[in-house]
Order: C-alpha cells, then sequence, then structure tokens
DNA sequence: TTGTATGCGTTATCAC
DNA sequence: GTGATAACGCATACAA
C-alpha cells in the first residue's frame, strides 16, 4: 500500500462530510460542535491516524509559541541551570524554545538573531554580554535579559549588592581581622558588579581594614589555580597572623582556593574564613561545604519567562501597549552558612 | 506615519517591478539573474528593510531545519556539555534545536515528542531513558540516541566497556591487592553497563580479587555521601593494609568518596587508588586531580549530529531509502592519569 | 452550529 | 532569464 501523504483537514472533512473550517473549529473551539460532532470528528481523527502541522498553523494566525534564547555557554554550571529552570517554563507557558551558544562574538549573535527572527519567534531571552543592550532595545520583539548589561531592555538579576553586603558582614560577624575580596575586573553596568560595590560600601561604612583582588579568572582551571595561588602568598605575607575573611565571587574559585588550603595544610587553617557565590553545586560538594551567597535560579528563571509572557500576551492584543520604561526585576540571594564560615 | 505589516515578496515585487517568483529566486539560485539586477533587488531589499519569513518557506519547501532534543536533565554536567556541544553544530550544519528537559516521565515525553513532530522536526536526538527504543523506532523521523538503550534505533556511545578495561587494568598495573567497582544497579540493555562488564571480565580473565558494589546513588549528595560512606567502612575493615583500587563509575561520586577519606586523613591514604569516569571537571577540580576514563563529549555530539544529518539528508531524496538496520557508533574513552593514581 | 471565501508568505511547476 | 499560477495546511471574517 502506497504511503499516503500527510493527512490534512481536507481529508477529514472529506472523509467526515464537515468542511474544513469545522474541522479547524475542532481544535480550537470544540464547544462550538455537538458533542456527536466532536466525536464523529475525533473518531476520525484516529482512523486517518492525523498529525497536527503547527507551521501551518502559524503561517495562518502568526503565533509561533518559539521564544529564543542565547546562552555564552553550557560549561558553567549557572547557565546550564539557568537554561534548565527556562526550559521547565514550557509546562506552565508552553512556549517551545530554540537555543543558541553565544561564542562571544558579536557578529556571530547578530546572525542568531537574524534566524530566531526569520523563524517569528514572539520573544527573546539573553544571557550572553556581547551586544548591547542599546541595539537589543531595537528589535522588535519582547526581550529580557538575565545578569548582563540591561540599560535599555527589561531583566532580572539577583541583587548582587545585597549579596556583597551579605557576604562581607558574616565575615565581619566572625571577627575578622581583614576582608578580602577576589574579583575579576567588572564593567559598573554589569549587575554582577554590584558585589564589588556592596563589598566596598559595607567596609568602608565600617570602617574596616579590606582589600580587593581584581584579576582575570575563569578562563582554565591551572591557570585561575596560579592566580589564587599568588593572591594566597600575599595574603600570607601580609596579613600574617590575622584572621582573614575572603569573600570569592563564585563557588567555583572559591573552591579552588580552598583546595589551595587544604593542599598545604591537609585542612582549612583556623584563621581563614571563606564565602563563595552562586550556591553552585561544588560549594556543596567541595571537601568541606563552602559557605556562599545562594543565588535562586530557579526564581530567576521562571520570573524571566513570566516577565517576557507578559509583554508577549500584550503583543497579541488588538492595540499592543509596549512597555515604555524597560522593567528590572531583582531577585534577593540566600545566605547559605557552611563550614567554611561556621567551623568552630 | 502608521507602522506598516510585515515587508513580503510581492512588495518587493512591485517595488522592483519584478515577480515574486524573480525575488525568491534571487534568495535560492541567485546565478539565475542578471548581476545588474541582483543589485536591483538587493538594494530594495534595504529599502524596504526586508526580514525574510523562514515559517512562510517552510510550509511551501517542507524542510524546517528543526532538530529535537530530548534531554533528562541539564544538572549533570555531562547532559549540559552534551547539549553544548550538539547546539555548536549549528554552525557547521545550520539546523536549530528544540529543547526539552525529560522530566524522567513516559507521558510527558510522548506529549514533548508530539509536539515536536507538529513542529515538522526533521530529526530527533534523545538522551533520555524513559521512552523504550522499540517506539521510537516507530516514529516516521530519523533519531539518533546518545548513551541509553538503542535496540532498534541508531546510536552514539562511548565504549563503556573499553573505559572499564582501561580502569580496572591501571588499577592492577599499579599492583592493587583488591579491585573494587562502585556503580548504581544498570540493566543490561543499557550502554553503560559495560563499564561493569569490562571490569569483570578483566578480573575474572586475569583472576585478580575483586568486588562490585551496587548501590542507588544520584539521588542527593548527602544521601550518596552516607551510601560511599559505608562502602568504605567496608572496605577499611574487609580490605585493612591492602592496596585498594577503586573504580568508580563517574567523577561526582569519585570526588565525594576522595573527599571522605581527606576529610578523615587529611590526604589520599597510601593504600587507596582511584578512578572515575567522564573527565568532568570535578575531576580536575578535586583537591587532588583524580584520574578519570574520560568521554570525549564533543565527538560523540558531533558525531551524533553527523549520523543525523545523513538520514535527514537522506530524507530529502525524491527515493529515500531509510537505513535498514540502526547504525551503532562507538567512541573510544581516553585514559587520564592523574594524581589519585599516580602520586608515588 | 456550520459553511464559504480569502489570506498567511513562500516555493514549485510550467510556461515563455 | 523571467513570470503567472497553483500549491503548502490552517485560521478567520462573514454569511447562513
Amino acid at each position: 500500500m502506497a504511503k499516503k501523504q500527510n493527512v490534512t483537514f481536507s481529508d477529514i472533512a472529506k472523509y467526515t462530510n464537515f468542511s474544513k473550517t469545522t474541522i479547524s473549529r475542532y481544535f480550537n473551539n470544540p464547544d462550538s460542535l455537538t458533542l456527536e460532532n466532536q466525536q464523529i470528528i475525533s473518531d476520525a481523527l484516529i482512523k486517518l491516524n492525523y498529525q497536527e502541522n503547527k507551521v501551518a498553523r502559524i503561517l495562518a494566525n502568526g503565533k509561533t509559541e518559539f521564544v529564543g534564547i542565547i546562552v555564552p555557554n553550557l560549561y558553567l554550571h549557572y547557565y546550564s541551570e539557568i537554561l534548565n529552570q527556562i526550559l521547565l517554563t514550557y509546562e506552565e507557558f508552553g512556549y517551545k524554545f530554540l537555543v543558541f551558544i553565544g561564542n562571544e562574538n558579536e557578529e556571530i549573535e547578530r546572525q542568531y538573531i537574524r534566524e530566531l527572527m526569520a523563524y517569528k519567534i514572539e520573544g527573546l531571552i539573553i544571557l550572553s554580554h556581547t551586544i548591547p543592550s542599546r541595539e537589543l532595545a531595537d528589535l522588535k520583539v519582547p526581550i529580557v535579559t538575565i545578569e548582563r548589561e540591561d540599560t535599555y531592555v527589561s531583566s532580572v538579576n539577583t541583587d548582587n549588592y545585597m549579596g556583597g553586603i551579605q557576604a562581607v558582614s558574616l565575615l565581619a560577624k566572625h571577627g575578622c581581622d581583614v576582608l578580602i575580596h577576589i574579583n575579576t575586573p567588572t564593567p559598573e553596568s554589569v549587575p554582577a558588579y554590584g558585589r564589588i560595590r556592596g563589598f566596598e560600601d559595607f567596609c568602608r561604612d565600617h570602617q574596616l581594614p579590606h582589600e580587593v583582588f581584581l584579576r582575570n579568572l575563569g578562563q582554565h582551571y591551572e591557570e585561575d589555580q596560579r592566580t589564587l595561588q599568588e593572591i594566597l602568598s600575599i595574603l600570607e605575607e601580609k596579613y600574617q597572623g590575622k584572621k582573614k575573611g575572603i569573600f570569592v565571587t563564585n563557588d567555583t574559585h572559591a573552591n579552588t582556593l580552598l583546595n589551595l588550603l587544604i593542599r598545604r595544610y591537609g585542612k582549612l587553617p583556623p584563621d581563614y574564613y571563606i564565602i563563595g557565590f552562586d550556591n553552585s553545586p561544588v560549594s556543596q560538594e567541595a571537601v568541606f561545604p563552602i559557605s556562599t551567597i545562594g543565588q535562586q535560579i530557579d526564581k530567576i528563571s521562571h520570573e524571566a519567562v513570566r516577565l517576557l509572557v507578559e509583554q508577549m500576551n500584550e503583543q497579541k492584543k488588538r492595540k499592543p501597549a509596549p512597555l515604555t520604561e524597560p522593567v528590572h526585576k531583582v531577585i534577593a540571594p540566600v545566605l547559605l552558612r557552611r563550614y567554611t564560615t561556621e567551623r568552630e
């Protein structure tokens, strides 16, 4: 028996002696049919083995239910977990996600965006840092960014400033003699800069001895390790005998630092207090669980999609009233005390 | 000035005094136009600010260039890295990816697949374990699975058997008195079962004392830690004074085991040799770098997409000749010797 | 409650 | 090298 082409509304209409319109209505507004006729069509669908075609539907009604996502990478747990949580919102909102990895290349990312636009995405979520928000705002699509420069577009970010305060104040409360912050050089326009500001403001306000190390980290593990070892050597010499409270800007680097100490001393020496940021798995799975400022990734992701859905729904109205001002949502971080600050 | 609707081929045709057909050709077969006319159209596109609409193109020519992916989760680095590598193949092959998180729920995953089919995906990559390959094979789409039961569908897997052999033979070469394998209960149909077989075959063939522990791992870190601690207690008692070579089925658990030893002894005791599996970041970032059997995730992912593209291209021919037999590709793992086996 | 006619934006077929 | 016309499969205004 020759393989038939795809079954369409026409076939079903012919088979059931209804019109295509009625078949369409069966899917989009079943209540407008009699129960009896619903049953007839329902049976026909099974008999003919109908497979719906959403592409045709898109062309007809303009709603793709596609959302584009551009992530810098999935190597960092933070990004993969954000993506994880975003994808899970399909259950709640029904949007399908077209995902691209950013490549850190502006021109390539522009091409990705063009491609996404060609597929008529209804909204866009951006985590990569390359394209300025000024440019993103010009795209005629609702946009939400997460933890990146967001002057001209809506966004969801962790309250990094509060996180910085929480971290350093915990260290201060434990009576550390000197407060250290280790971070990478961060532009002030990036939300994560708030961690540095929070740290510095707190120390200044409370007149506490402190020092900030800004070094390029995050390229390769071995390199990061060397960089952190250098910082450690400086600390050992400069603050010998003092109780050192170290706020590291993420758990991965906090873990590297912890490991350097353990390799040297077989334990975490009593004059070191460490706290990281993110609550990524490594903070729990370290030899000694690392205190950290936990980002609520589930909330961030959910809020980002919710915000986007809101704007996408607005677009679907007869007379859409797009946002006049970008909306910036801020999610509070959570302080998690673990061994590296609470071991006495 | 009123916002115009989307610019279409009609508008361009009108503007340039060509027909829609010619505009279409400009995109799909530019060489069939004179250079002069190409220029005219090219200018018009810019002047009118044309944005291409691939949805309409899909409806007309049937090629969506969509590939569906179902991953169990992105929490495990293995999965997120596979996804990462798969997404990167966009550069090479141009396929767009619609990604779903599997949820470990058969019925939900079936719904995801229906949704993907409704969007006329050209191919499907499956990493989740819930739906039997027998059922997957019935979908009228090219399919490739990765590291899961694959009896009736094409697949790409690591050579787990060889990996098991490599791991245990390294431990044996170091003169371990007893060889231990820690794993979760694994059905024989899952490729990862090869690790157990490799371990057992090697030990049997060389008549080496050995023991396999099959325990439920991978739920929660604390629980895994308890389970591994129990195993450790057994080993300490049963094989006291003996040189123990332990092959753990993944790096995460190998790291947990290592941490338990370090917390107790402040170092890795000389009678313990440990090797993991996967070469995930944690194996490098552990206090002492963990030897491991590295999965070549880049190769696995690339090969999976390549295999899929091959089948998708076949489908596009006038008279497609689908595979009569599923193809099973196997990627060799790589032995990585690090501190936990090489520290003397 | 159901049907008719038309449109969505592109590609394919067949002419010229 | 270019054009007219008919698909592709569904949704929607309007009519009945």
